[in-house]
DNA sequence: CTCTGGCATGTTGTATACAAAATGCAAGAG
DNA sequence: CTCTTGCATTTTGTATACAACATGCCAGAG
């Protein structure tokens, strides 16, 4: 008997809630700064306030949220400094993750990752960015996988998807996404050489660019006079 | 007027709770698989399950607790691999923090961290194993502070609650203690130095050290018979 | 005209009642 | 004797009612 993979998918509402308001704030949706109105939400969700609240905590945990004491839940407006100082913790984390990954990973992981780097590469010269970036996730999570430390891979993912809330992408020059596909070349090769402090460093100069890339976007979207 | 320190420190409900069971976790009178009854925990900490359900859920976002549909909540037992998975990750985070530090810290951080310091290897010396701890922690949580990078606090911050929850103290072989003044002092060195590379790679260390000293006394509390 | 104080309204915080699910036990069939 | 099946009890999940608090408006005094 193996009934291992089924409990039925039931999930609690509070989780389903708080997966639902995820996407809807990672999404744009719900702007940065909105206030959530309990009353409103929960009909719109077709909960009642308790289970919404404990989603409200999880969201909070997660740092998607900030709940003033009788002001209710506000979702966060992430500043450049924020992003900044997000952006220094994800490269430690992916540096690490490349170091252990590099003392575990097989042949076969490495072949899995080529084939996924030459789809990379095809999305990028066919300009496709939405692939591209569907991709380099996959890429990074497998990466995290290999490395087979859990509690990484939640940090990191938790960290990831606040810093998803900053919606940066669609803006991505051409000489820094050249730059950013070569760097994924150079990560397999290191990987493929067993090589942790090389991929450590390969990763972290990665998340640099990626965080000035944000930044510069992020500087360029309140400058302007455009409405 | 400046009334800027008093909103009059009231904590909502829910957050008390959280922070009283955090408590009762990490002092370990509620032991690593124990199971928490609702209606019993409401009534012995004076609050209903609604606060107390919130609690539950912030509780579980830091990894204290783990919850399961329709089973209630349940206090983590940290397994020996996890332990070696967080200390990893804690490793990484105190190494970008020295990194950050050495590039922030001033002659005024320095001097309170070298007296500090003093009062450690004063602890040290009388043998006070309580006060080590204390001051230890006092120090990585001002390094952490000098760092100036307030998501790497946080997330330190979370993971070693978590760790504690272990509760390895009171068990600290003389040698082991011994080393770790000691790579005290070459932080402190290393930081007056605003050498970056030199701290990230000595708190690694320090850790690493930490960490197998831990796995050591976790398999040792498995295996003996007594009690 | 401006500022202060009080009130009305709306929103969050908590408790409790009710529904649904799980657990343990016991009785009966094999 | 063992295993299954149904029921009673316990526990969690959700909704809702009530209380406490915050916010905005209006009136009246200065």
């Amino acid at each position: 008997m193996d009934g291992s993979q089924l409990p039925i998918a039931r999930q609690a509402l509070p989780e389903a809630a708080a997966e639902r308001l995820r996407t809807l704030i990672i999404e744009g949706t719900l702007a940065p700064g909105t206030r959530l109105n309990e009353r409103e939400l929960s009909e719109q969700l077709g909960v009642s306030r308790t289970p919404l609240r404990e989603a409200f905590r999880m969201l909070a945990g997660d740092g998607l949220l900030t709940q003033l004491p009788n002001r209710g839940a506000q979702v966060v407006a992430l500043s450049a400094e924020d992003a900044r100082h997000a952006f220094d913790v994800m490269g430690s984390l992916e540096g690490l993750a490349g170091e252990l990954a590099a003392t575990r990973v097989t042949d076969v992981d490495i072949e899995g990752l080529r084939a996924l780097q030459a789809e990379m590469e095809a999305a990028h010269a066919h300009r496709d960015l939405p692939a591209y970036y569907r991709i380099n996730r996959v890429i990074h999570d497998r990466l995290n996988a290999i490395a087979g430390n859990p509690i990484l891979t939640h940090t990191y993912r938790t960290l990831n998807t606040r810093l998803h809330a900053l919606r940066f992408r669609s803006n991505l020059n051409p000489a820094k996404w050249d730059q950013a596909v070569a760097e994924h070349r150079c990560m397999i090769a290191a990987l493929a050489a067993r090589d942790g402090a090389a991929l450590r460093d390969i990763l972290i100069g990665h998340l640099r660019a990626k965080q000035q890339a944000v930044l510069e976007t992020m500087k360029n979207e309140k400058m302007p006079g455009g409405n």
